[in-house]
DNA sequence: CAGACTATAGACACAAGTGTCTAGACAGGT
DNA sequence: ACCTGTCTAGACACTTGTGTCTATAGTCTG
């Protein structure tokens, strides 16, 4: 999706083409407006900056929109609806061993579709500076750790090492996109098993293992 | 040091007192644009702010600052200098158990004078938006795995291990941060326990482990 | 084909920011 | 007491952004 210039409406053929004397639509905007905060924040959202990009007047805006802020209440519904229920749906899924379920968990962060770490960051860096927001980005965060934590809890951990557990994994990968790693997928992927056995305990099941290995191979061709 | 508004040279009885007409000095430019570039990031560094909040004029900025950029070039060089050779320094200490160590790792992030991780995020931040200094956080980042690395190593885990092992914990504490956690004190004294467990693989050195608590306990005093 | 309705353009008023230039206030040395 | 060098104030020109208002171009409907 983000992979270089946000789709427009009428850019992509698929859509039904534009009728009228419409140029753009509400969706472009919105596209246009997502594409910008996660490159460079909320700050730099400016509707006549949106508008040349797009090749036209400002005045487009206010008919889609109240206001300036009306769009970023919109991007933010969009952005909480999203990425939380991916990553729950991971940790639910069935493991038969621990090690198959924390690859199920790293398995969001590689599917673009199912977790959009560029708008999660944004978001959060756009909460440092809203208190209200803040409140929201605390509440999808409790959401998850319980996620990742009845995952270990469901391998047979006890609640107190599988809190803990939780914690170092969702932290950390978090962690690692908020630093915005950039490794060679081959050094990445050789990491899987030691961050495995750092993250379980124990030794990495093998077979879940050479499961995931495929999965990535897969995604890397498409 | 951030504990409210940042101290002007001429609010500071210790420092000799402003001579002749002199109103504000480089120094006060430098704290007021550093502590905006924390609470409110790069975006938001705007000299007509900073002069107002100091009750001087615009005009004087120029006097001791080619220009908008040339302050913040001078921030970037005061936070190059400082983040990173603290933590290379509490992992280079010497410790008799990976307890111990991990322990040393985790005051860093205890005393703000140690490492400011305020300034570390917002010069992420930044760096997302600017590549060349990018490559600066890349190489700091770089010299902080290495230094947590060779603790593990010094501890007896070979070198593979120590690897995953430097990066899961680094990660971790710099996603902790990132993220902007804001637990009880209590409930993450509760948790050092069991992350030293996680972060280690053994159980925890129960001696090191007290001798951590009571050094908090004595920060919490002061 | 005359409205009506929708979406856009362009002009206006306003605010906040940068950088430059000129004048002047203040202490210190001579 | 008078320059001199240092720092600051205020005015000016320019840029970029918001939001509002009026006009108008295009479609669709009766």
């Amino acid at each position: 999706m983000r992979d270089g210039a946000p789709v427009l409406h009428r850019n992509d053929p698929a859509r039904e083409p534009l009728g009228g004397h419409v140029k753009v639509t509400r969706e472009d905007w919105l596209n246009m407006a997502r594409d910008t905060l996660v490159r460079d924040g909320v700050g730099q959202i400016k509707i006549l900056t949106l508008a040349d990009r797009m090749g036209v007047s400002r005045s487009s805006f206010y008919w889609y929109f109240k206001n300036r802020d009306d769009l970023l209440q919109a991007l933010l519904d969009e952005w909480e609806t999203r990425n939380t229920a991916s990553i729950a749906n991971q940790c639910a899924l069935p493991a038969s061993s621990i090690s198959e379920a924390v690859l199920n968990f790293f398995r969001c962060f590689l599917d673009p579709s199912k977790f959009d770490s560029g708008m999660d960051f944004a978001v959060r860096e756009w909460a440092r500076r809203d208190e209200a927001l803040r409140r929201r980005v605390d509440s999808a965060d409790n959401v998850r750790l319980s996620a990742v934590t009845d995952m270990f809890i469901a391998q047979g951990f006890d609640p107190a090492e599988a809190d803990a557990r939780a914690r170092i994994l969702y932290f950390m990968q978090l962690g690692y996109h908020a630093l915005d790693v950039r490794e060679p997928i081959a050094e990445r992927l050789a990491r899987v098993g030691p961050y495995l056995k750092g993250f379980s305990g124990q030794d990495p099941d093998a077979e879940a293992l050479a499961s995931f290995l495929r999965d990535v191979d897969a995604l890397e061709l498409s």
